[in-house]
DNA sequence: CTCCAGGCGCCTT
DNA sequence: AAGGCGCATGGA
C-alpha cells in the first residue's frame, strides 16, 4: 500500500494557544475530549484535534485534504493574541483575566451552525446545550466519515433539512420551546428571505439587525454569532456571566441599569471588545469554579 | 425535593 | 422605555 498524495494529518507552530479552553468554553458546541484528543465536526469533515506540546497543535482527519486553511481559519490559528490584548484597555480586572486565561481564543464558525446553535442556548447550560446539538445532529445531520475505531459522526444539519421538519420533531431534540424559533429561523434561511454569507458585506449594526428579525434571536444571540462566526471585532455578547462580570468589577457600588450598561461595553473595551468579553466570559467561570472538561469515552455515548 | 440555566417574546406599567 | 413573566428540559 502507498501513503496517500495528501495528508491526513496536519501541523501548526503557535504561540499563547491554549486548545482545550477554546474548545471547551461554550463558543463551539460539538467538541469532545476523547483519551486521543478533541474531537469534533469542522466544515462537514471529522477532525481530531490535540496540542503535544505548547506550540504545536496537530489535525488528524479521516480523509486527505491538499489544503488545509478551511482548519487554520476555524481555529484562527494565525491570529497574534498578544497584539489582540495588548489593545485592551489597561486596567486590572482585564489584565487578571489575560493572566488567568492565556492562551485562550476565539474560533471562526459557520453561520448557521453557530446561529441555530445560540437560538437553542437560552436559559441552558453549556452540558444542554452540547447535547441537544447532539441530538439534533444525530437524527438530521448527515453521517461524516471518520478514522477507524471512531464511533460515527454526523454534520450539522443544513437549514434546509431543518426548514423540512415539523415543529414536533425538532422538539423530540428536547429543544422545548426553542424548536418553533429554530424551524422559522430555518425557513427564513432556507428560502432566502436572509443572506447569511451577505451579512459579511454589512457594518456591525446593520448585520445585527438582520440578525434580530429572525425568530428567537435577541441582541445577545446575535452578538454572540457576529462575534463567532463572522469575526466582528467589537461584537460583545452580554449574557448572564457578562452582566454579573460588569456589575461586580466595574460597578461595585450601586446597580447598573440595563441601558447604562451596554452603553459601557460599547464603549469602554476598545477595538478588540470581543476577545476582551471572551476574557472576561472565561474569567468569570473559571473563578466560580464550574467548566473543567472531562474525558468521554471513545465509544457509546 | 426545589432551583435555575451563554434569552426571547409578549404583556404590563 | 423599562420591567415582569412564561416558556421545556434536565443538571446541580
Amino acid at each position: 500500500m502507498s501513503d496517500p498524495v495528501y495528508p491526513l494529518k496536519w501541523v501548526w507552530a503557535v504561540k499563547n494557544y491554549d486548545l482545550a479552553s477554546t474548545l471547551s468554553t461554550g463558543q463551539a458546541f460539538r467538541w469532545r475530549l476523547t483519551p486521543g484528543g478533541w474531537e469534533g465536526v469542522v466544515r462537514g469533515s471529522w477532525v481530531r484535534l490535540t496540542q503535544p506540546q505548547p506550540d504545536l497543535i496537530l489535525a488528524e482527519t479521516a480523509r486527505p485534504f491538499d489544503s488545509w486553511t478551511w482548519l487554520a481559519d476555524y481555529l484562527q490559528v494565525d491570529v497574534d493574541i498578544d497584539v489582540v490584548t495588548r489593545r485592551f484597555p489597561a486596567d486590572k480586572h482585564l489584565a487578571q483575566a489575560v493572566e488567568t486565561c492565556r492562551g485562550l481564543r476565539l474560533l471562526r464558525q459557520d453561520p448557521w451552525e453557530c446561529l441555530a446553535s445560540f437560538i437553542l442556548s437560552s436559559t441552558k447550560q453549556i452540558v444542554q446545550i452540547q447535547q441537544c446539538v447532539e441530538l439534533l445532529c444525530q437524527r438530521l445531520g448527515e453521517p461524516v466519515g471518520v478514522t477507524a475505531g471512531n464511533r460515527p459522526m454526523h454534520a450539522f444539519p443544513t437549514a434546509q433539512r431543518v426548514a423540512l421538519c415539523t415543529e414536533h420533531e425538532l422538539r423530540e431534540c428536547k429543544i422545548g420551546f426553542r424548536a418553533p424559533y429554530l424551524l422559522g429561523a430555518a425557513r427564513r434561511v432556507a428560502d432566502s428571505s436572509i443572506d447569511l454569507e451577505g451579512l459579511r458585506k454589512l457594518p456591525l449594526d446593520l448585520a445585527c439587525n438582520e440578525l434580530i428579525s429572525l425568530p428567537g434571536v435577541g441582541r445577545k444571540i446575535a452578538d454572540c454569532v457576529l462575534l463567532f462566526a463572522y469575526g466582528f471585532p467589537t461584537a460583545f455578547p452580554v449574557d448572564v456571566w457578562i452582566h454579573k462580570a460588569i456589575q461586580q468589577l466595574y460597578f461595585p457600588k450601586r446597580r447598573a441599569q440595563a441601558k447604562r450598561l451596554q452603553r459601557f461595553v460599547d464603549t469602554y473595551f476598545g477595538p478588540e471588545a470581543g476577545y476582551a468579553q471572551q476574557y472576561l466570559f472565561h474569567y468569570m467561570r473559571v473563578t466560580a469554579g464550574r467548566s473543567l472538561p472531562t474525558v468521554h469515552p471513545n465509544h457509546e455515548t
